[in-house]
DNA sequence: ACCTATGTTATACGAAGTACAGTTTATGCG
DNA sequence: CGCATAAACTGTACTTCGTATAACATAGGT
């Protein structure tokens, strides 16, 4: 039983390339008597041949396409009249679920079941210490103790659980030091970045986002935040250094998104803070902007230390996921 | 046939203990009729007393140790006069080589062949693109698949390799990109390091410093490196900085090392630059130390990328791990 | 279509840590 | 000195992790 956000994602390849085409068929996007070839399917699955060649065989077993006198098989079942349709399939914009699609991209088990572990045991941390069990995480997300292992190995190197001194996998607890150090560090590297990212903005997505804030009562400062780092930290032509500012802020957005699962209303005032650095970005000099992100970044690291503290004291804290054992 | 810098780090514990206690009993430190507890010299060799157990047992059999009337084990046989001595065990200063000591500390067989792996893997990267084949690989190091994965994933995580297309290993290229970026990222978090630390680096230290730099003509940039960045830089209260920082080195300092083994003469006069940098940090406003660290890393890394581009264009570049095949 | 490499599973076994019950040793006290 | 009691130690069962190994499906390349 595994519990991946995206159920497609164990199916092999074949399965998934067959049914796609089988819907395409079906919404007939692929029309009767249209030629099937092996290679333009597998690059527009991108994908290599072998499975695309295993899903034809499938349809052909269940006659949804057939042989024909020629390479490939033809859509539908081959009459007297049957004129083979020969086209481009890139030209036919076929219909891919992004289901589909995600599952597709990444090869892996680990990485599909990676994210929600990740959330999970992120999120716990403000709880205290928690241990997990490699076999008992196996059994819950219904993968073996290779891929566990391997989701483990990643998040301890990705400073999110460590090893006891009897070797065993421990998450937390999430400490305030812990905390203020990740936000001092993002004080340092945040504005820097942003500085490095000013000449590569596209400044009409930054004044969309403006235009979003007066809009939109609805939109949350989580979603500002990812789109600040998105449309403009990001944008530093620094690769290590992004990455580096993603893996800071691995842990403590997931710890933000547990803190609102938890009802802790968020700021409101955060939201004029994200309008006022998005003004200054778009529209001022650079330096202004980044000492105001520097600002806002301490401001947001004692709100954010206050917000855990409340939470720490709620005794029904309550729903870990099972492989989860507070210590 | 495991090239693990330490031969001993695939013994199991108990084989350890039992040749420690072995060179003590040869060596006298541990005299006949000494009373051996389990429970005390686990706790001198740091472990938990199951390894102890069959040490002993082992100890026994070669009739080193005996029992007697009593808990535990006698030292040499027992006779008639023998008179049990018992004594704390710490008391005694067991000799403990330094090696089975590194051996006991950590677990695990992946630990001890990462740190050669890492090293050839970085610094093949100066002259190209490498691939990595899990069971050459395997072969190489003389163990499973299992723990070659293992020390790939963290290849992978701490950004030494990526996967192909193919979803095979890749080391490298180093490409000047790259480097320029790390050093970018080293130019803004390791000033901010320094300054945080100016109030935890223990100056008698610097001091010392500056005085083998006076006096030992044969010191090395590496070593003011590594010094630096122990004495002052780590000294920052903010583990995730310096662990970062730490991190974002790992790559150069391999290359760096790859470098001088290829017989690419260090810099004279950077020595100086450090002379002076520990100058300013021990003498100074911690400002002034900061600011020339930033200069310093600017310099350092033109010099590092025309050093990089000197080795490129050696033919005989050569000596690859045989694990690793250029593409 | 064959060859090679990776991803994953299943299984097995050794090594090491923990918990607990039961025994021995040390210690304090009369 | 003898005894009671606390503290220390051992034996053992149980748990978990580290590694090995074989096997197979999937995928990419030629």
């Amino acid at each position: 039983m595994i519990r991946s956000a995206n159920p497609l994602a164990q199916e092999p390849r074949y399965e998934l390339i067959a049914r796609v085409l089988r819907e395409n068929i079906a919404a007939g996007i692929l029309p009767e008597g249209f030629v099937l070839l092996e290679g333009p399917i597998a690059t527009v699955m991108q994908t290599s041949r072998v499975p695309v060649q295993a899903a034809l065989r499938q349809l052909l077993e269940e006659r949804l396409i057939s042989r024909f006198d020629g390479r490939g098989y033809l859509v539908g079942r081959v009459t007297a009249g049957t004129v083979p349709i020969r086209r481009d399939i890139r030209e036919l914009d076929l219909l891919i679920p992004p289901m589909v699609d995600d599952a597709l991209q990444t090869r892996g088990t680990w990485r599909h079941v990676y994210d929600e572990v990740e959330e999970e045991v992120a999120s716990c941390q403000i709880f205290g210490e928690f241990r997990i069990v490699e076999t008992e995480l196996a059994e819950h997300l219904g993968v073996s103790r290779t891929v566990v292992r391997d989701v483990l190995a990643r998040l301890q190197e990705r400073g999110l659980i460590r090893k006891s001194a009897a070797s065993h996998w421990i998450a937390g607890p999430l400490t305030a030091r812990t905390v203020s150090d990740k936000f001092e560090l993002r004080g340092i590297v945040e504005p820097a970045a942003l500085r490095l990212a000013a000449p590569h903005i596209r400044y009409a997505e930054v004044e969309d986002l403006l235009e979003r804030i007066e809009t939109d009562p609805a939109i949350t400062p989580q979603e500002m935040a990812d789109a600040l780092m998105e449309h403009c930290i990001a944008q530093a032509p620094n690769t290590a250094l992004v990455e580096m500012i993603r893996s800071n802020r691995l842990l403590l957005s997931a710890v933000d998104r547990a803190l609102i699962r938890l009802g802790l209303p968020p700021d409101e005032d955060t939201i004029e803070q994200y309008q006022t650095l998005l003004d200054l970005i778009s529209r001022h000099p650079i330096d202004s902007a980044c000492e105001y992100l520097r600002d806002h970044l301490s401001i947001t690291a004692r709100r954010y230390l206050a917000r855990m503290k409340i939470v720490a004291v709620i005794p029904e804290a309550g729903a870990f996921a099972p492989y989860l054992s507070p210590q």
